[in-house]
Order: C-alpha cells, then sequence, then structure tokens
DNA sequence: TTACATGTTTGCAATCATTACAAATTTATA
DNA sequence: TATAAATTTGTAATGATTGCAAACATGTAA
C-alpha cells in the first residue's frame, strides 16, 4: 500500500483513497480491465464510488503514465499498469487475455517507408494453450 | 463495376444497387472508412440510402469474407477492402492512416508460449513522411 | 398476370461506453 | 475558522452501433 502511494507521489497525483484503491486493482499482475469491470469490483468495498471517478482517475493515470490504455479490443478500453512492452494474445474460444513477450524486432524510434515509428502495437488471435489442452483431452 | 458485381456473386451475396455502391466505395485503394464517413459519402448519390444499410451491408461484406473490420483506432471501426496482409500506421499529426508492408515475420499458423495464432495485427504509430518533410521546411 | 415467399432496405428506438458539466463534498491553506 | 483548491458525485448528453418491425422490391409458382 505505501508503494502504491509512493507511485502516485511520484506522478504528481496526490493519493486519495479512491485513486489508491483504483490504483491497487490495477496494479495486479495481468489486469487488463475495463473501467466498468473495475468500479463493479471496488463499489461493494466503497459504496459511494461514482463511476465517473472511475473514468476520471484511469484518465488521469494514464496522462501521468502510470498506465497504458489498450484499444485494440472491440468496443472497450481496457487498462493495464505501465511495464515493459509487450504484445497481447486474445483466444477465440474463452476470451481470455494475455501478455507475450514481444515475439518481434525492437521498432520504437526507427524509420520504416519514410515515417518515423514512435510506437508499435501488437495483437495477436488464437487457441490459447489452456484451451488447446481441453481440446486434445476431449 | 462488373467486377465488383463478380465480387459479390463470388461471395454468395445478391448484387443490389446499395451493396454495389458500397463495395465501390470502399473497393478504392487505401480506404480505411467508418460507416458514416461511407454513408456520408453516398448519400449524395442515393438520398434514400439509410445507415442502417451501411452498417448491415459492411456487416454483411465482413462475414463473407469481403472486407476486413479494424477495431484499431479508438472508438470506431473502420473497414478496408480485403487484401494482402499489412500493419497500418497512423500519424500522430495529421491523422492519415497508411498500409505498411509487413515488417515482421510471419506468424500465423505457428505456436508461441503454447498458444496457437491464427491472425496478427500490427498496428504503429508516429511521424509520417509528409509531416516530417513539412518540419523539415519550416 | 397474379399472389405469395423471400430478400432488401428503411426509420426509429434502444443500448452501451464514454464524456460534459455543474453541484456537493472533502482537503489544504492562510 | 474562513476561504480556496482539489476531488467526487450524479445526471444528462454524445456517438457508435444494434434490434426490430414495417415498407419495399424482386423472383417464382400457379
Ligand atoms: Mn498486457
Ligand atoms: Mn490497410
Ligand atoms: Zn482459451
Ligand atoms: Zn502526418
Amino acid at each position: 500500500m505505501e508503494e502504491l502511494k509512493n507511485i502516485l507521489k511520484m506522478h504528481n497525483i496526490s493519493p486519495s483513497l479512491h485513486r489508491l484503491k483504483i490504483l491497487e486493482y490495477i496494479h495486479r499482475p495481468y489486469t487488463h480491465s475495463t473501467a466498468d469491470e473495475i468500479f463493479q469490483a471496488l463499489e461493494k468495498d466503497i459504496p459511494t464510488l461514482s463511476k465517473t471517478t472511475v473514468y476520471n482517475t484511469l484518465k488521469t493515470f494514464e496522462k501521468n503514465g502510470i498506465i497504458s490504455a489498450l484499444s485494440i479490443f472491440e468496443n472497450e478500453t481496457r487498462y493495464e499498469f505501465k511495464k515493459q512492452e509487450h504484445a497481447h494474445f486474445k483466444c477465440e474460444k474463452c476470451g481470455e487475455i494475455f501478455d507475450i513477450a514481444h515475439p518481434f524486432d525492437f521498432l520504437k524510434e526507427t524509420e520504416l517507408e519514410g515515417h518515423f515509428i514512435k510506437n508499435q502495437l501488437i495483437y495477436l488471435k488464437g487457441i490459447c494453450r489452456n484451451c488447446l489442452q481441453k481440446t486434445e483431452n476431449a
């Protein structure tokens, strides 16, 4: 909890209760949560929480570089605690999202067909290892 | 126009006027259009056109493999005529979207961390060659 | 040619994620 | 304590997309 407080402070965000709780939720490993998911998870503990606060807070966190927004998944923005660059894999069967160690050469800050590339986003789809195994055993 | 008709027939879609017009629009090179863009462009010629028809038609085309939907760009789905796999680059300055010859090894139908990859989607951001040149000359 | 079945298009209402905004509440500061 | 600043809330608005039933068009069998 102190660690989370420090993360906020280091990014010039005052550590209010709601912000801490939202950060705590999104700081767990492998979260790729929507605003709504976060809201639903936290409203049990904080019955007064408003969804607008969740949206506001996520926007603040993103602007200050604490979290990343993924627009990759149709219709809904998902958020994750910022960490080393990685690709995303989504299983077509179970819908689960996996982080994947970067399978490509690093392109950032290079040039391609005359364009200067600042950022790369890689999204993979298929059948995850769990679902593959279930099929095998069937 | 005959070519377009054949594309529809080959995909078991009867070539109604509206479908042909929508296909004609999206068949032009380098379109990455939203449903609304297509609607606005065509309503001049076809004043009776309804936006629902555009949505319906795009859905039909996608289901039958004529076009691809790109969910990459925040909030809005963009469509393009299906062609050889390629990456997308969006300029942060002017907003233009470019097709990029695939800069990565082909991953489809391979395995990664135990998952079976069917599809890859690559999205790059940065400053496009046009905007770079403008900056140079300034 | 008529009558019915089928396919296509329309128009409008509903949904869902997100944002705008102003009021209420909390916290910090003089 | 009084006042200013920051945070949070609740509700209304927006924008993309879908659901749905009615209207329209087309094809086909009698
Ligand atoms: Mn991730
Ligand atoms: Mn393209
Ligand atoms: Zn799975
Ligand atoms: Zn540009």
